[in-house]
RNA sequence: GCGGUUGUAGCUCAGGGGUUAGAGCGCCUGACUGUGGCUCAGGAGGUCACGGGUUCAAGACCCGUCAGCCGCCCCA
């Protein structure tokens, strides 16, 4: 019987695992940087913890839940998300106490999403991301923003753009929604069941439709930012203005939405054009109700999700991928009468925190020139008869084909 | 969840009813029995995704399942 990964999961092989710890460790350096500390929640949550926050009717819970009762016959679900369980740790353990601000991280967590997989769409999938809890003010929907620009040009996407809107307040929407199903009444009477049931659950979904004649309705629609409270506007006016001082590339996008309820306010992505269907690389927004809605105190919060699988795709698409890091140095021996000896050096090289590999099997040293060329190490140091006679290596570097010989007790040194 | 498309060696693919299924790359061994990459020679490696059916005969045709990919829905 053969196995393969169930649908939609992918084994990280070694020769991309270098690529995921870089990642790894670019993100957590830089939010360091800004203050952040990570915080690590379960994979799975209590069911209603996702229903209360991303909503009853959006995809993420009618659709795409990993749910199941344990032997205790309660209802847990493969996170989705990660905005929630952190919120709902924070207010669990007073992470947050009133009138402070708190920085949260997390790093390649994973997520479950039941959902047809294609590229850069998985069942399972890693997201790197960040919690602003506490701060109403757009500084701090401006500093969220900036660290996810930053961290994506520190991994080398320079051109990197950031699509902003305001959603605005409960009432704002509520009056925007009216206004919206008016404008596309005529569109919406001829309209497919399906696309009139989506706009009845969310009409602010019309906006961003990919259908041409809902596209070309739009275009003419009136804009939520005509209807923002004179408070939400003057927040979005400066988040634009502290954004533009902080040299940060973004375009206000009047059409973008995001699929889970508890966006308020500032919303923003970013995308890119090398992931195809599934373009966005990171999305986020301000979430001033959640906290509340999970049992906490009023916390005006702000956060994003980045996928790092699509992260990876798109670096892989422009090449920007690091090279595997390199072994140090191949112990090359000569017969199997050597190998003790060889593990010697092997054994104290390593004791000295340099990376080392060398054959367990006493192969022919032609084969073990190869082994070491496949390993991509730097030096090979061959020991052989004439070393032991004389106390010393051959050490060649594999890059220029040098060889010199080398005293064993100053091989660490030379390899330096 | 809907529509489409693909599945043959580790990888990229050829073979589209007729003996023991092929190529390139990769892998292993060897070419002065002490030296990688280049070249040459040899070798290993396949339940032709899985299960059923049609046929004298199926890798090929039909049905189902599983999986990948593309689009939609949605999202990271």
């Amino acid at each position: 019987m053969r196995f393969q990964a169930p649908r939609g999961t992918e084994d990280v092989l070694p020769d991309r695992a270098h690529v995921w710890q870089w990642i790894e460790r670019e993100f957590r350096a830089l939010t360091h940087a800004y203050g952040y500390r990570e915080i690590r929640t379960p994979v799975f949550e209590d069911t209603e913890l996702f229903i209360r926050s991303a909503g009853e009717t959006s995809d993420v819970v009618s659709k795409e839940m990993y749910e199941f009762k344990d032997k205790g016959d309660r209802s847990l679900t493969l996170k989705p998300e990660s905005t929630a369980p952190a919120m709902r740790a924070l207010v669990e353990h007073n992470l947050c106490p009133q009138g402070t601000v708190t920085r949260l991280c997390y790093v390649s967590s994973a997520h479950y999403r039941y959902d047809r997989p294609q590229k850069g769409r998985l069942r399972e999938h890693h997201q790197c991301g960040i919690e602003l809890v506490g701060s109403p003010s757009p500084a701090a929907d401006a500093e969220v923003i900036e660290v996810a620009v930053r961290f994506l040009q520190r991994l080398g996407l320079m051109d990197v753009t950031v699509r902003l809107n305001s959603i605005g307040r409960d009432e704002c929407r509520q009056r925007y929604r009216e206004v919206l199903l008016e404008h596309a009444k005529p569109y919406l009477d001829q309209a497919a069941e399906d696309v009139r049931e989506k706009a009845q659950k969310n009409p602010l979904r019309l906006l961003d439709s990919k259908d041409p004649a809902a596209q070309e309705l739009m275009a003419t629609a009136p804009s939520i930012l005509d209807y923002l409270e004179d408070d939400s506007l003057a927040r979005f006016t400066e988040l634009q203005a502290l954004l533009s001082a902080a040299e940060i590339p973004y375009v206000v996008a009047p059409e973008i939405v995001r699929g889970l309820d508890y966006y308020t306010e500032t919303v923003f992505e970013v995308l890119s054009s090398n992931l195809g269907a599934q373009s966005a690389m990171c999305g986020g927004g301000r979430y001033d109700n959640l906290i509340k809605e999970l049992g906490g105190s009023a916390l005006p919060s702000v956060g994003f999700g980045m996928g790092v699988e699509r992260l990876i795709l798109v670096l892989e698409s422009i090449g920007a991928l690091p090279a595997a890091p390199r072994p140090k140095v191949f112990i090359a021996y000569h017969g199997e009468e050597l190998r003790a000896e060889a593990f010697a050096i092997v054994r104290q090289l390593r004791a000295e925190g340099i990376a080392v590999v060398t054959d367990v099997d006493a192969r022919s040293l032609k084969s073990q020139l190869r082994q070491a060329d496949k390993s991509v190490a730097e030096f090979v140091a061959v020991l052989g008869e004439d070393e032991i006679a004389s106390g010393t290596v051959s050490l060649k570097h594999m890059d220029s084909g040098d060889q010199r010989s080398v005293l064993r007790n100053e091989l660490a040194g030379a390899l330096g």
